[in-house]
DNA sequence: CTGAATCCCTGGGGATACTG
DNA sequence: CAGTATCCCCAGGGATTCAG
């Protein structure tokens, strides 16, 4: 999520990108933060219980991976299955959708691999500059 | 760019996404904040100057205007050009990497508009039940 | 006009302890 | 095991002012 302090006078006449009517800004919130991708993408190999992803994302606490899978199961992107097994057993998964947004980010995931090197060196061009 | 307190010990045996290695991580550090989606977007209009820039974005401060400016520059994502009038003209625009950027994020903003309406009746379903 | 410098406040998120 | 509840810290970013 974005930190939006007051959210103050937006000019009428301009598309107002913070409502939540704006597609973009939507999933960005969703995918922009610091772990929804990493969650995601370990995903994609299949159902996954809470304690296992916290330790295959790693660095990950408690509290902000219920947070971020809560959030990610209410936008439709993945399941929450409850066994009632002693003791109790959750399984998480990607949705149909959640498949596909995956999907979608892969394009930006393999641009970036494409292009990192010529981040990087833009980078060192630049502090040299500096 | 995201929010790290310390950083603690990651899991050795895993690959470090915090790392500056991860393309991943460098790229929606880079998109996943509040403005540079919608700087970039705006970019793509061709040439603009700082205060059309903040005009056109709405809402945005100075120094985070600046500030992202900045850091899409360094990262070669976006050309400063610097005229000599008086008082001074800046004109910021694209360059062919930040291009191909906005292309790849166009994977993800068509999957938004696409599936935005999913999102939403999904969210209503999971208020629903809670 | 284009920023840099300052001050201030908020909420994301880390650590830890506790429940069903 | 799978969370919830608390406390606390700090970097992001808003408002305002100053400068080249």
């Amino acid at each position: 999520m974005v930190t939006t302090r007051k959210l103050r006078e937006v000019p009428s006449d301009h598309y107002n990108v913070f409502a939540k009517e704006c597609p973009a800004r939507m999933v960005l919130d969703r995918i922009g933060d610091k772990w929804a991708l990493l969650i995601l993408d370990h995903l994609k190999s299949g159902k996954t219980r809470f304690n296992e992803l916290k330790r295959s994302v790693g660095g990950i606490s408690q509290k902000v991976l219920s947070g971020v899978l809560k959030t990610l199961e209410r936008d439709g992107l993945i399941y929450r299955e409850v066994y009632p097994t002693v003791p109790v057993t959750v399984e998480y998964s990607l949705t149909p959708l959640g498949e596909t947004l995956t999907e979608a980010i892969s394009a930006v995931t393999h641009w970036a691999e494409l292009h990192m090197k010529e981040i990087l060196s833009a980078r060192e061009a630049y502090d040299l500059k500096v």
